[in-house]
DNA sequence: TCTGGGGTCCTAGGACCC
DNA sequence: TCTGGGGTCCTAGGACCC
């Protein structure tokens, strides 16, 4: 297994998946918001050179949106999720092998193409996406998948590769080493750039250049397998199957503070109800369930409280009721009246396929099984008719901390009622 | 005054990713 | 008023054992 691998990445995925179905946003500086639409995680090109940074905060740049007339959307993860859908049929005939790395990115075993002129393959690649969906992509080509990824971060700087660039090509691949800085280098965050750039290395060339035991020394295996890999040597090879999940998360920001015991065990509620959802839907059970909360570190003249108090899942579970009732045990013996929280959130650790759970002695059979059929019963009404349909009253029912997602767009391609509507003028 | 030398396992926290 | 959410991997260091 040597061959090549590549990488392909939707551009700006959030937003070029808003303007598959709204039109009115093609052209128009654009950003998509997190969550609570607290910072800009998507931009257009458009937005991009009027100098939005990924991560600002909206409220920071109000202003600049309201002055340039920037479009902005709420995000919307179901449309996201099914355009990824489209993306990845898209380009299944272009590979031996498929790698979803995140939901705008795919690693290609390019094995078995290699007679094939490649960059010409991906440019086919490029505009079937194009084609099936109207997402733009860029494609790099490498021997592994950190040159895949470098050939890739090229494609999208350099207009000169007209969106793919080749690293097997050993000119185009020193080209690019020398030019791209090594904080752009996939795996290179603030603190090695940092220690790097003390020894002198600020490019991908130089850090191919440095020698394995200084790069082990200096940081971590990590860093003399990425060391080995912009060498060609593979250190990190495309998976063929998602290897099992290891935790899971549920987090929120609140979309204003929580000072109650109360709201708080009512989000904490709600957070537990769809962790216990997303373990069933993977089929998995938990061994261990963390509640955390804490307040607003953006402002660090408030008082500020920080808990997380990790509980032991006995037996280990998937059921809600039994996770709302560990979480609310945990954030009951956490909580500290007083202080204004704005985020909180629940983490399952020690997963297990259902099949392999560890059966204890004196075991409820029976009862286990009711719960199995009820959790399947609330899954199926809440698949069918919209997640929170039916749920526990502990989560409360004005929910005051719900996030805001004021300019969310419809559910166009997943929702039969909010499907587009073409009228015909004449 | 002087207080071994390994192992293993687990957890917290750092670093990084999108 | 207003600053996201969800992951992975690695290491250091503590607890415990013989």
């Amino acid at each position: 297994m040597s061959g090549l691998i590549a990488l392909c990445d939707c551009n700006s995925f959030y937003v070029s998946a808003e303007r598959v179905m709204d039109l009115s946003l093609r052209g128009i500086p654009t950003i998509v918001a997190s969550n609570n639409d607290g910072c800009a995680v998507a931009r257009s090109d458009e937005a991009k050179s009027l100098g939005i940074k990924m991560g600002d905060p909206l409220h920071l740049i109000a202003d600049k949106i309201k002055r340039h007339g920037i479009a902005v959307r709420s995000s919307n993860y179901t449309l996201y999720a099914d355009m990824q859908r489209r993306v990845i049929a898209a380009t299944e005939p272009f590979a031996r092998d498929i790698e979803i790395y995140s939901i705008d990115e795919n690693f290609l075993d390019l094995t078995g193409f290699e007679h094939l002129d490649l960059v010409d393959h991906c440019q086919k690649l490029r505009a079937n996406i194009l084609q099936w969906t109207t997402i733009p992509t860029c494609v790099g080509i490498g021997a592994t998948k950190t040159l895949a990824k470098l050939g890739n971060a090229a494609a999208k700087k350099n207009p000169i590769f007209h969106g793919v660039a080749d690293l097997s090509d050993e000119h185009i691949r020193r080209y690019v080493m020398d030019r791209i800085e090594v904080a752009d280098v996939w795996g290179v965050g603030a603190a090695t750039a940092r220690k790097l750039a003390g020894l002198g290395i600020s490019t991908a060339g130089e850090l191919r250049d440095m020698p394995l035991r200084q790069a082990r020394g200096m940081g971590t295996v990590v860093l003399e397998r990425l060391v080995a890999e912009l060498n060609g040597v593979q250190a990190d090879v495309v998976e063929l199957v998602a290897p099992a999940k290891k935790g899971m998360a549920v987090t929120r920001s609140f979309g204003r503070p929580v000072t109650s015991l109360e709201d708080l065990m009512g989000a904490v509620s709600q957070f537990a109800m769809r962790a216990g959802e997303k373990l069933r839907a993977h089929g998995l059970v938990a061994g261990r369930l963390t509640a955390f909360f804490h307040t607003n570190r953006f402002k660090p003249d408030r008082p500020q409280h920080s808990v997380g108090r990790g509980v032991s899942l006995q037996p280990m579970t998937s059921d809600s009721f039994e996770l709302i009732a560990a979480a609310r045990a945990a954030v009951e013996r956490a909580y500290r009246d007083g202080y204004e929280y704005t985020k909180a959130g629940v983490m399952l650790e020690q997963l297990v396929s259902e099949e392999s759970r560890p059966r204890t002695l004196f075991e409820d059979i029976e009862g286990r099984e009711r719960k199995v059929r009820l959790m399947h019963a609330l899954d199926q009404i809440n698949g069918k008719f919209g997640r929170m349909t039916a749920v526990p009253g502990s989560q409360g029912f004005d929910r005051p901390w719900k996030m805001r997602a004021d300019m969310k767009s419809p559910a166009w391609t997943t929702r039969i009622d909010e499907l587009p509507i073409v009228k015909a003028t004449s």
